[in-house]
DNA sequence: AATTCTTACGACGGCCGTAAGGATG
DNA sequence: CATCCTTACGGCCGTCGTAAGAATT
């Protein structure tokens, strides 16, 4: 389960629809279909299914919910960290070719 | 920071060697090159740097490290969670498409 | 000199949007 | 019948391994 798994799966539990999460994420109706069937695949089993009522989670997606938030949490707390850090990098050891390409791109 | 992104930091920041990080994911040394690049572009900051005795955490590289540590955590506990799980699905509602998609995934 | 890291190159695979069609209520 | 979901198609972008060269010790 990478990152965009974990990101398609809580749009999906949050929207109780895929046209939902879709539209939270940027992407087409499609595309969000496609990413729940990869990602169904790739677990092996479902976690989301379709009632009357939407998509909702099935025992295990439930299981799971609670990992993929602190998931979530984790990564925007790395968020956080490196935002608005100074990368000049002053004084730190690092390989001529790094530096130059690095600065480059601070530039 | 997505989860390639999480597994390539961590590995390197064990091996202390971008060869030795490769060889652990079984990926090539260039690859674990452009990785890292790709990497640090994303997060506009330097996570890991060069010195005499392979690559070592920069202070933010630390500070990341303990999220990237709970997120390895979080990935390795789905994992678990979801292998060896009966997939039958009996007695879902589901719409016969998606059924017989899965049916044909687990036969 | 041996090991390690970088990078240009060509190729392959994956993911996307569009568009058309089926299911659902 | 309006909305939602699925899927074949074509194209594009990203990532990879190879291979050759530079850096480091």
């Amino acid at each position: 389960m990478d990152w965009d798994d974990v990101r398609s799966f809580l749009a999906i539990a949050r929207a109780r629809s895929l046209s939902g999460a879709a539209r939270e994420l940027g992407v087409r109706q499609s595309t969000m279909s496609r990413r729940l069937e990869a990602l169904e695949l790739r677990a092996g089993a479902r976690l989301l299914q379709r009632t009357p009522r939407g998509y909702e989670l099935t025992p295990l997606g439930e299981a799971v919910l609670g990992n993929a938030e602190r998931m979530e949490a984790e990564a925007i707390a790395v968020e956080r960290l490196v935002q608005g850090r100074d990368v000049a990098l002053s004084g730190v050891v690092c390989s001529a070719t790094n530096w130059m390409r690095i600065a480059r791109q601070s530039g």
